[in-house]
RNA sequence: GUGGGUGUAGCUCAGCUGGUAGAGCACCGCGUUGUGGUCGCGGGGGCCGCGGGUUCAAGCCCCGUCACUCACCCCA
């Protein structure tokens, strides 16, 4: 059987593994560092609860079945099970069938890989990885933790190593009134749903080709023209509430939503100086989200589009009789990685965790060098043994092409013990009891990389 | 799902009007007799995506198919 690739499943070199590992540790600390709990869901959901939220996602979602059932055997009683595309809906079902265990207002942290059937390309795959935070509560959910996601988000990125994160914010409120207050979506709401797709293709297509898919659409000249207005303003302190102001627009749920992300950007100019900036023409696919929403761009990429997105839910979870509202963003861990290593942005500074290589003097030595390496595994030093006891200058390849910045040459008799660092050529006698290496050097690092001009 | 592009060595790619399958990098060996990288010399490696057709002859032309890829759609 041939062996071949199978586009929008990536998998990762050893060095790449590091870096892909290396973001994974430190979103899992920072999220633990604030007080979120682990939750690991099952890969699949019955196919009927992935479609609860309607539209066309059939087609996207990947089917189980068992292959012994396939036919005619197949029960009809079986619930038919798909992948997960997300994890806010196994979230939600599973804050559903465990509410009366869980202690409220309940937060917790997932990652996991999750599925999706589209067609992939550049940074979007079949299968990826997803690291979300949430925030749910029972009835009411406090405004305050909507301030809080995106605080928790800008300390991930700036302990990652890529560049500037900006975080885009805005109120589904502040749109959604604002179009009321100039007549579109009195009669039918599905306009208001109609305007904000075509203004969210605003970076992409530009105002001029915005206004005309408006006008297309039903809106007058003149609406488009304010829509544009609001949707191109972009401020990183709280100036956005009086440029909106200025449009003269007035409408309740208008002010509700400016409050809401005033409130919220204020909370970042305190904490996360920088990494936030209220964008009133972000307004995320979808329709439950219901208040502040969230995007997230790399400085100087905006092409590549969101790394991480999410928003409040007034109903992220509901049994009938109790409504558990949510808050919630997720981090396209594989979209970020799979994009800052095409474009060689981010690199391991070795392909292996081992710092030190021992070498084997002859095979019938090989426990001497197993002892080295037990002694300085007992200190938390990662090495390997040589795998032959070839000649001195191939396992010192062996090392280089891996990464691996020490070998260990073992003394034997009057003997001593030498180290040696393969960059410089420097090599001393050393103690398997006490030698340590650098501490940069004792596990790999995960560097950005500076692209040369 | 729609439209374009590309399939040749592990990787990146050349291959003329149809006439014996190539380069660079990588890998292995030797020079170098137990201390790598540089350099020199040598070597292994190919269902030319797959199937059919045209032809004396196909990597090249024709038809089909599959895969990859870019864009659109979508993006929970």
């Amino acid at each position: 059987m041939k062996v071949t690739r199978l586009s929008g499943f990536p998998e990762y070199l050893p060095s790449e593994r590091i870096v892909e590992q290396h973001f994974l540790d430190v979103i899992r600390e920072t999220f633990e560092l604030h007080g979120f709990t682990s939750l690991e869901t099952r890969a699949v959901e019955p196919v009927e609860r992935l479609l609860g939220k309607g539209g066309d996602a059939d087609k996207e979602i990947y089917g189980v079945t068992r292959l012994a059932d396939s036919g005619a055997e197949r029960s009809s009683r079986e619930p038919e099970l798909g992948l997960h595309f997300d994890l806010t809906v196994p979230f939600a079902r599973f804050v559903l069938e465990n509410a009366g265990k869980l202690a409220f207002p309940y937060r917790r942290y997932q990652i996991q890989k999750v599925w999706r059937g589209e067609r992939p390309q550049e940074g979007r795959y079949r299968e990826f990885t997803q690291a979300d935070i949430d925030v749910v509560d029972v009835g009411e959910l406090a405004p305050h933790f909507e301030a809080e996601m995106p605080l928790v988000i800008a300390e991930v990125f700036a302990r990652l190593p890529i560049g500037r994160m900006t975080i885009q914010v805005n109120n589904r409120k502040i749109p959604e009134g604002f179009y009321q207050g100039i007549g579109i979506g009195i009669d039918d709401v599905t306009e208001i749903q109609d305007t904000l797709r075509i203004v969210d293709k605003l970076d992409k297509i530009g105002a001029d080709k915005v206004r005309t898919l408006l006008v297309e659409a039903g809106r007058t000249p003149e609406q488009a023209d304010q829509c544009l207005a609001l949707a191109e303003i972009r401020t990183e302190d709280l100036s956005f509430v009086d440029r909106v102001r200025a449009l003269g627009v007035q409408h309740p749920t208008l002010d509700e939503g400016l409050d809401a992300l005033a409130a919220v950007i204020r909370s970042g100019l305190e904490h996360a100086p920088g990494a936030m900036v209220a964008d009133l023409k972000i307004a995320r696919g979808l329709d439950y989200y219901t208040g502040t929403v969230y995007e997230t761009q790399l400085e100087g990429h905006e092409s590549w589009g969101s790394f991480c997105s999410g928003g409040r839910y007034d109903a992220l979870a509901s049994d009938g009789r109790t409504t558990y509202p949510g808050v919630g963003i997720s981090i396209g861990v594989s979209r970020l990685l799979g994009l800052l290593l095409s474009k060689g942005l981010v690199a391991a500074s070795r392909a292996t965790p081992a710092a030190v290589l021992v070498a084997v003097v002859e095979e019938d030595s090989r426990a001497e060098s197993a002892a080295v390496a037990r002694a300085l595994r007992a200190r938390g030093i990662p090495c390997e043994v040589a795998p032959s006891a070839a000649k001195f200058g191939k396992q010192i390849r062996y090392a280089d092409r891996r990464g691996i910045p020490f070998v260990w040459f073992p003394g034997a008799g009057d003997v001593e013990h030498q180290v040696k660092d393969i960059r410089s050529g420097d090599q001393v006698d050393a103690d398997p009891q006490s030698w340590q290496p650098p501490a940069q050097d004792l596990r790999p690092s995960v560097e950005a990389v500076v692209p040369s001009p």
